[in-house]
DNA sequence: CGTTAGTTTGACCTGTATCAAAGCAGGTGG
DNA sequence: CCACCTGCTTTGATACAGGTCAAACTAACG
């Protein structure tokens, strides 16, 4: 929290990376709990084959193959929930690390083309025989906590949020989670989402979505060039929308003179 | 889901009842997986004294004190975050035969008088020591997925649904919840929240949900009587929210004449 | 280029918030 | 037993955030 920190200037790919399903997951699993994990070394379940989905293909169905699961390794998906006339809320969003799975009621959908690798044996095993006491098994149940603290973060957002704040909140939400796999910068990340994706997320209409996505660029706290977002002054967005990191440590703060930097380097040229 | 089933007329005290506190517990996990659980018989640890709490109390503060855990004999506490500039939301209600945890970020706040029992030695147990295969354990991984249905369930109702949509679901949902710990009769509770509490719930002001709850009760869905409520037309409301159970055996739908005679035998005299 | 999917703009409407005042009920003390 | 608080709910008047509809704009793509 120290607002000294120095973003890593390291150079990186915002749209994917090339770690094995094991490294993925570890680095999320460490980035949540702010320790090393152990229990993954020879773990090589996960280093089955990928699977290919296509963009609004549904990953898996309505929650009556409850049996698969998978680790993201690219792409975004959602947990959706349908009404029955139609209306749409999506209730979180599933990013490279995280692990689906089906749940009762809800469906888990593609909203990007997306890469997966099979992580059943893995989550067969946590769930079956996994001992709560090593340390895979407490990361696990970090991951299961991080995952209901993200359910709690969507239902203060949609409660209480202005549509302003509910994308600040959001877009800081996204950039931590994809920081902490490796696909942001401090301050950049790819985000390819349509509007009317978002609208569902934060409860809004897709119209809206847009006036406030404006709003947002023309006070300078986001820029946007195609589908890749920049937050140009994330502290003053935290505050706007009242947002706590739910990592063990958090993305650097920048320093105002490498925020210009920054965003010379994405957009100036 | 038959909807010729009888309604059960044992006689019950709405707002309080004499189980002990492993009973109760073990109420609420055999009416969520649906079958019988196993592990809790001897299960003297929940039998410790008996903590009372005012209303307005902090059951467990901040999160700091991760450490104590409790299960509600009676009353109604909920997680709440506040934000910075006082807005608040509640997260979830904790009713009896929940069992209540601090978890970083939010609260747990007693909203009615309450009475607890300790639940720290199950939790550490379960937790710790726990196998995920046995009876217990799986009932208690299902009690977790029950809490994130719940989580997800509020997500929708503050995203997609109308204050009045809301307000019925949020009816709906208390009173199932209650009906499986035998607070509830087949469509009555007791529910002791005043309204800003519901407001603050279903992300309203206090005014509207208000005018709401008459809407409610002019078109004859739900009744009141001091703390006592009424679902008049639990199919209607059912539909009204697009409501769906989350209990392995939803409370019996009611006969029409039998609708009737409840009617009266809760407010004609 | 024309086509299509997505975003933006403008005009207008509505659900819910806000503010302020009035009603009500349960408890206390005279 | 009444008069008075005090805390909650209700009512009315008014304001605004965000929804809806329809048309114009943009950009990617064959």
């Amino acid at each position: 929290m120290r607002s000294g920190e120095i973003a890593r200037t390291e150079v990186v790919n915002l749209s994917q990376h090339d770690l094995s399903a094991r490294d993925l997951v570890l680095r999320r699993l460490e980035a949540l709990t702010g320790r090393p994990v152990e229990g993954l070394e020879d773990w090589t379940l996960l280093d089955g084959p990928r699977r290919k989905v296509d963009a609004a293909a549904n990953v898996l169905c309505d929650g009556t193959h409850r049996a698969d699961a998978a680790v993201i390794m690219a792409g975004v998906a959602a947990d959706v929930r349908i009404l029955p006339d139609g209306r749409r809320q999506i209730l979180g969003l599933r990013l490279p690390g995280d692990i689906i799975q089906g749940e009762a009621h809800d469906r888990v959908a593609a909203l990007t083309p997306m890469e997966l690798a099979d992580a059943q044996p893995l989550v067969r095993e946590l769930s079956e025989r996994g001992d709560l006491r090593s340390s895979l098994g407490r990361a696990w149940m970090a991951a299961m906590r991080a995952e209901q603290a993200m359910l709690r973060d969507q239902i203060v957002r949609l409660g209480r949020l202005s549509a302003y704040e509910r994308l600040a909140h959001l877009m800081l939400e996204i950039h931590e989670r994809l920081f902490h796999v490796g696909l942001a910068t401090a301050s950049s990340f790819h985000m390819p989402l349509r509007q009317e994706m978002i609208a569902d997320l934060l409860g809004l209409s897709v119209v809206h979505v847009s006036r406030t996505t404006q709003q947002l660029k023309r006070e300078h706290l986001v820029q946007t060039r195609g589908s890749y977002v920049t937050l140009l002054d994330r502290d003053r967005l935290m505050e706007v929308a009242s947002y706590a990191s739910r990592f063990a440590a958090p993305p650097p703060r920048l320093q105002p003179n490498r925020i210009a930097a920054e965003r010379r380097s994405f957009y100036g040229g």
